[in-house]
RNA sequence: GCGCCCUUAGCUCAGCUGGAUAGAGCAACGCCCUUCUAAGGCGUGGGUCGAAGGUUCGAAUCCUUCAGGGCGCACCA
């Protein structure tokens, strides 16, 4: 049930019946306060001033066609020429009882299923993942989540790097470390970072290494024996690594959705051969590249995409162009999602547009990069991606759980040690990952202990401890609540307000897999909450002389709201628990 | 140099298909636990929406210029 939707399509009726043009926006929106109305349609100011004619009397003309007798109890104009509409309080009645016996709370699923590849996660291997790591995850997560409520077929890839320059850095360095008689299992692997940053700073400092590092790469792209061996020790420790913080951060990424960048190695050079043959890329001073007029500069000179190194060695631009492929052509998904860092949005415009261009990506084919922004430190300065101090993702969730502890441990409770451990967990992996959430997609992120290991406010434990109250409820009820449903009166604006909310989910999440922006579901739900706290304060439940009828109503209000909560955030991958 | 992004309350952030009096949380202050879990509720104070122009009946939202900040731009990813 999609009210907004709904009436769009009712305004769109009318206003075509009202002799608009084809194409006049209704610009549907909810109301901004409670006397305009639940939703206004906006659309007759627009059209009016396009058409030059008087706006309230262009309203008028499209109230007079406009059918919703159904749905409102009153429609009327106000100001210049603003709808307003009141929902009847029996529409919202009858939708909410529906949804409450609806496996899906009334969401309905996409009429034509689409086959959406997200790309998400993809850490750079032979790193333990730190705390910028976590914005792509838990994203993506929700947004895969979220379509697939909604009906899609969803295809997850882990776009791992596992085959870049920094690999030939690192076997160089290993095969050093072994040749001095360095213990492999314990020097090599057990510090991830360490072993990085010694690398990178030989890389970086020494003569000759780069050089030999970049032949390392080659042969390793070529399938020299000795390298791939080096290689996949590293590998293999990685992705155990980031197996154990998906589990733990609650992200349903497994070992099967890898598809990392050295799968696509033994495609790289067909891609290189087709853009040559296509003349899509050329040689230049070694190298093939490719010139993109489309992101041409204004002097002319157009932006330079390198899709082969000048020694034969390949780049992610050349992996990309081949995920490209692999995705559109191969498994002919209609949307490609791909969640990275913001700093790639010059990359990724490239890849699409050499990969149209060669036919890599099909028309039909949506490429939707999904950037978001950067970690800041408190100092409002980036973290360092790259050889500086990072804090451990790991590090971070085991803290956010102690946290957690310590908050639960001041509180009274009857529960059992097991139990509040588990609380512990949810509470604070919750906590961590709706601050994340929370935040547009798109700008960054200033990251602070405080404010991500926050308990109060705008925050998961809110929303939990929300649903434990409902759930407190049913437990001193004692009704089942898989199938209690009760006719619903609305009478207090209490009732009211909560009730329209509930029965907004679905346009909530058409927005979210719309725009990749999981930002609104959580602030959704922290708004049904708050209007469930209200609500909770305002109308009893269970006390004394509440009349039968209310009681049944406010229960199904109530189990709306665990239901809603529980839902909405499962799609955030955030668990909820019957006490805290 | 060129390109992309950002600038909203003391702090952290929503709002940006142009709409009615710009919203939350935190912090501050004042109330509310013999009544369904106070990780809560109710209330108060707090804003030249970076600046200046422009388009419009109407601009935080669109356009231009400027300032401040961030990022990216030929062989890292």
């Amino acid at each position: 049930m999609n009210i907004r939707q709904l009436l769009v399509e009712r305004a769109l009726v009318a206003m075509d019946a009202a002799g608009l043009p084809e194409g006049s926006n209704p610009a549907v929106t909810q109301s901004t306060r409670p006397q305009f109305g639940d939703y206004q349609i906006n659309g007759a100011m627009g059209a009016a001033k396009k058409l030059k004619i008087n706006p309230r009397e262009l309203a008028q003309k499209i109230i007079d066609n406009l059918s919703v007798d159904d749905i409102a109890e009153k429609t009327e104009i106000a100001g210049p020429g603003f709808i307003n509409i009141h929902l009847k309080p029996e529409f919202l009645s009858e939708k909410l009882v529906a949804a409450n016996s609806d496996e899906k709370l009334g969401v309905a699923e996409h009429k034509v299923e689409q086959k959406v590849l997200v790309d998400y996660s993809s850490p750079n291997l032979a790193k333990e993942m730190h705390v910028g790591h976590i914005r792509s995850a838990v994203i993506g997560d929700a947004v895969v989540r979220a379509l697939e409520f909604r009906g899609d077929k969803v295809v997850r890839q882990n776009h791992m790097g596992d085959w870049g320059t920094q690999f030939g850095m690192l076997i160089a360095h290993l095969e050093d470390q072994l040749n001095k008689g360095v213990d492999l299992e314990k020097v090599a692997l057990a510090d991830l970072e360490t072993f990085y940053r010694d690398s990178k700073t030989r890389f970086d400092d020494e003569d000759g290494f780069a050089d030999r590092a970049r032949d390392y790469v080659v042969k390793l792209q070529a399938g020299d024996a000795h390298c791939n061996k080096l290689w996949k020790l590293f590998i293999d420790t990685s992705v155990k690594h980031s197996v154990e913080v998906y589990k733990k951060l609650n992200v349903t990424l497994k070992p099967e959705h890898i598809m990392a960048e050295s799968a696509y190695n033994g495609e790289l050079n067909n891609i290189i051969t087709l853009l040559k043959d296509k003349n899509i890329a050329q040689e230049s001073q070694g190298a093939q590249v490719v010139f993109l007029d489309e992101l041409a500069n204004k002097d002319g000179e157009p932006s330079v995409f390198i899709v082969q190194k000048s020694g034969g060695g390949f780049l992610y631009a050349t992996t990309d162009l081949a995920a490209c492929d692999y995705r559109s052509n191969k498994l002919k998904v209609d949307r490609i999602l791909i969640f990275v860092d913001a700093r790639q949005s010059l990359h990724f415009n490239q890849v699409e547009l050499t990969a149209r261009k060669a036919g890599l990506l099909r028309e039909e084919t949506s490429y939707e990069f999904c950037p978001f922004g950067t970690i800041m430190g408190d100092d409002g300065k980036p973290f360092k991606t790259r050889s500086g101090d990072t804090i451990k993702l790991a590090d971070l969730l085991d803290e956010a759980i102690s946290r957690a502890t310590d908050k639960l441990a001041e509180r009274e409770s009857d529960m059992s040690d097991k139990e509040r451990n588990e609380v512990a967990r949810k509470v604070g992996i919750g906590a961590v990952k709706y601050a994340d959430l929370s935040k547009n997609r798109t700008s960054d992120y200033i990251f602070n202990w405080d404010n991500i290991l926050s308990f109060e406010g705008a925050t998961a434990p809110y929303l939990q401890y929300a649903y434990t109250r409902v759930r407190s409820i049913f437990r001193k009820a004692g009704v089942d609540t898989a199938t209690f449903n009760a006719d619903i009166i609305i009478n207090e604006p209490q009732e009211k307000t909560l009730a329209l909310k509930l029965l907004q989910l679905e346009e909530v999440l058409d927005q979210m897999i719309n725009d990749a922006t999981p930002h609104v579901l959580c602030t959704y739900l922290y708004e049904l909450s708050s209007l469930y706290m209200t609500f909770y304060e305002a109308c009893p439940v269970l006390k004394e002389g509440v009349e039968t009828e209310i009681k049944e109503s406010r229960l199904v209000l109530c189990n709306l709201v665990a239901k809603t909560l529980a839902k909405g955030l499962d799609l955030l991958g955030i668990e909820v628990m019957e006490q805290m």
